[in-house]
DNA sequence: TGACGGCCCATAAAAACCCATGATAGTCCA
DNA sequence: TGGACTATCATGGGTTTTTATGGGCCGTCA
């Protein structure tokens, strides 16, 4: 399976810990390093994670930029600086640190939201409020998924409906 | 995993000792000499920090430069002749020469900014200020992480855009 | 001698580790 | 099919270890 799917609310206790889901670890079983690469998403007051081979494969994909740009300044800064390696402890919980937790609102609860590669953390409410928007805004773009993959498979040019 | 992620702020006590950051530490724990080697960044007031073997894999694409280039001379004297190696002691703590943190206006506090392969060392503020700055370039020339996720990705050869 | 780097030790706070519990889900067998 | 047994999970709390930070002592070298 190996990607991040669903979405998951857990608890942040008084230390700070907060468990991630059973589901996600298994996704990140098979690696090294046993815990998740975090940082604060540029979009959503959220978090984004994933996993340090995937930071690696980042890294790796920066590599093959032009290091001189500015881009590239402004990439390392951002994300190498301003990620952060989280462990689990024994029973798959990491601590976030007080400044993520305050950039995202997260104090009781946090959302564990699965986007595939990496998975999102949210303050529940604020996702539920982001989930609105974004459905209105399919709305009113009438965007369905049914279309998308109708339009994916033709491009796939196999004619029939591939799942995804 | 052997980069240098995250940022952390730690105290110089009056000797102008520093704690450089556990994790980073642990990142250079396999190598034969145990400490750091600084010189004072090209381009901002900050310093530029790696592992001795790093500095010896700079030096030899340094070699690769055409030496009659204004580049190698600037390399040479700037970041060979004007580094130093500092050697942990007992407590992971090194000792920064005077000049560099008169360079980096470093007084009561520095701030250690992973940036993957080396790490840099700023005056809070004033590393709070370069951040702000470069989120305004990002913002005036319409940069933005996702695309250059999306940029990377493609260069790896996935074809796909990852969404963050 | 006196500034300074190299050591050692002390301490408070934070992080990592270990164990216990209740809840849930999943399995097995009658 | 239903019920008991088991495994897994999220959660909480306590304990140990690590970390950052401060200070002191002692050579060295100008």
């Amino acid at each position: 399976m190996a990607v991040f799917l669903s979405t998951y609310v857990n608890k942040v206790d008084r230390k700070g810990r907060v468990s991630v889901p059973a589901e996600f670890r298994k996704v990140l079983s098979g690696q090294s390093f046993q815990g998740v690469v975090v940082f604060k998403s540029l979009q959503y007051a959220a978090l984004d994670a994933c996993s340090a081979e995937h930071m690696e494969l980042l890294s790796d994909s920066l590599e093959k930029l032009d290091p001189s740009s500015e881009q590239y300044e402004l990439i390392e800064s951002t994300i190498f600086g301003g990620s952060v390696q989280l462990s689990f402890d024994g029973e798959g919980r990491i601590l976030l640190p007080g400044d993520f937790c305050d950039f995202a609102n997260i104090a009781e609860e946090a959302a564990f939201v699965g986007r595939r590669k990496t998975f999102q953390i949210w303050e529940p409410k604020a996702l539920a409020e982001h989930e609105n928007s974004m459905r209105t805004m399919a709305r009113t773009q009438d965007i369905s998924l049914s279309k998308m993959l109708a339009r994916a498979s033709q491009l796939n040019g196999d004619g029939r409906g591939r799942a995804l």
